[in-house]
DNA sequence: TTCTTTGCAAATGATTTGCACATGA
DNA sequence: TCATGTGCAAATCATTTGCAAAGAA
């Protein structure tokens, strides 16, 4: 398989009269290497690992050339990096992005696919090419979590119970209800309201939310959500009101 | 309706101790005069018409709280810049790009989302939230490019032909066939393979395309294209080879 | 009065590009 | 040979931020 993308990144060169050289072949080798949806910058940076030699821009220009040639495509998973993906050899799919651990799982569905062209049909219009990103926590994340139980909810003295979480965005735990934050989506410059990334937190927003003793761990209790306008809670002692678009970006588990 | 949001927005503010300012009203107001899905810089160009001492920044600002507040919804459709649709009121829905002319359909289709849903349980993958584009040419515009027939085709000396146009991207043009180059789908910084946009061409790629010969409006045959590999075709009188990934951003509409 | 806002200009950060030199075919 | 590739540093470009002055409650 390796060798298969290898000579026909070969061929492309050739086709277009363009020459393959040790840098070349030292990015392609690591990629093909590498867990798929790799960024430009994290693949220099382990390209820099065994060749300090060569430039981010030596990296960011063979990636063209790969998305280019087909051999890889571009995604883009709402955090304002580009990631490729190997496509030789592979159809369309769908993506599961895991908000937890940043996993990218790779999924088709038939049912969706042939949907999706009765709903472009239905709406006068000519499909090109659509994208279909999940964004969530995947079941290896979620499990994980049930190792890192809160201590204040560890009171179990006698007996195996199983304790099952539930992951949600503040904006939908109900009143009443009690959670412990866990992540905050990604937001500003490359923002995608309901899209997730774990690769940054906030920027514009992330003092703000932080300034007011929100963090990770953290316990909150819904003091008041109408499920509409601001929702009302309290962290430590203090009760806060936030709006709903920030709420919304604040991942919390709640025992359910 | 736009009192609704007014008063929504001015709760909120007071909610979280901001104040309404001449400013914040005044591109609340263009805000929602306008059509949706609306670039901050845009809606700035807007807003500097009416009032050219309000600086970008708080243009830029003001989008944020909009979507704090869960007033408004940011969503990027591929072109490096976030847009803004009004959210108050409005339930989740999926989006019909036009490549053409940048219009946004929003659309729901019940069906998709639930199949969805089991998809993602079916992964064991939490789900928070996910998007769906389609890119595509809208009906509008479809109708016009048959407006615009290319001269060299208009040779209908009697009787009424009606002409049938197919648009698809070159890479999927079959030996043999002839198009009319139609567009070129973004690339560069915030390209996304698949997906597109008609805002910008693309950058680092343009020139190499354009070097080539290859505009929109100019007729082009293919001579070769295996599927797979890079595609072989005519353009004025010279033979060209580009690679698939390549092809795939370069839109022709084809006679069916 | 006392925070919050604002406009301006400078900073960001991923990616692209100009350039002079190096190199594959 | 000689068009193409490379590293480096500077340039992009949408967006964010620091700051001192201005404004809302």
């Amino acid at each position: 398989m390796t060798d298969d993308v290898k000579s026909a990144f070969a061929a492309y060169l050739h086709s277009e009269n363009l020459k393959m050289t040790p840098q070349r072949e030292l990015i392609l080798d690591i990629f093909l290497s590498n867990s798929n949806h790799i960024s430009s910058e994290e693949l220099y940076n382990i390209v820099n690992t065994k060749d300090n030699s060569i430039g981010q821009a030596t990296v960011y220009r063979m990636m063209k050339l790969l998305s280019d040639s087909a051999i890889a495509r571009e995604c883009e998973f709402g955090d304002g990096r580009l990631y490729y993906e190997l496509n030789f050899g592979k159809g369309h799919h769908d993506h599961l992005v895991c908000v937890k651990c940043g996993r990218k799982i790779e999924v088709y569905d038939e049912i969706i696919e042939k949907q999706q062209d009765l709903l472009a049909k239905k709406h006068g219009f000519k499909l090109i090419s659509h994208r279909l990103d999940f964004f969530g926590i995947c079941g290896d994340c979620a499990m994980s979590e049930k190792t890192t139980r809160p201590q204040e909810e560890v009171n179990s003295n006698s007996g195996a119970v199983e304790t099952v979480y539930e992951t949600l965005p503040l904006s939908k735990l109900e009143s009443g209800g009690r959670a412990v934050v866990m992540e905050f989506i990604l937001d500003g410059k490359h923002g995608l309201s309901g899209a997730i990334s774990n690769r940054k937190l906030l920027t514009s927003h992330r003092s703000r939310i932080q300034e007011l003793g929100i963090r990770a761990g953290k316990m909150v209790e819904m003091l008041n959500n109408k499920g509409r306008g601001p929702v009302m809670f309290k962290v430590d002692d203090s009760r806060i009101a936030l709006g709903r678009g920030l709420a919304m970006k604040i991942i919390v588990r709640k025992e359910g």
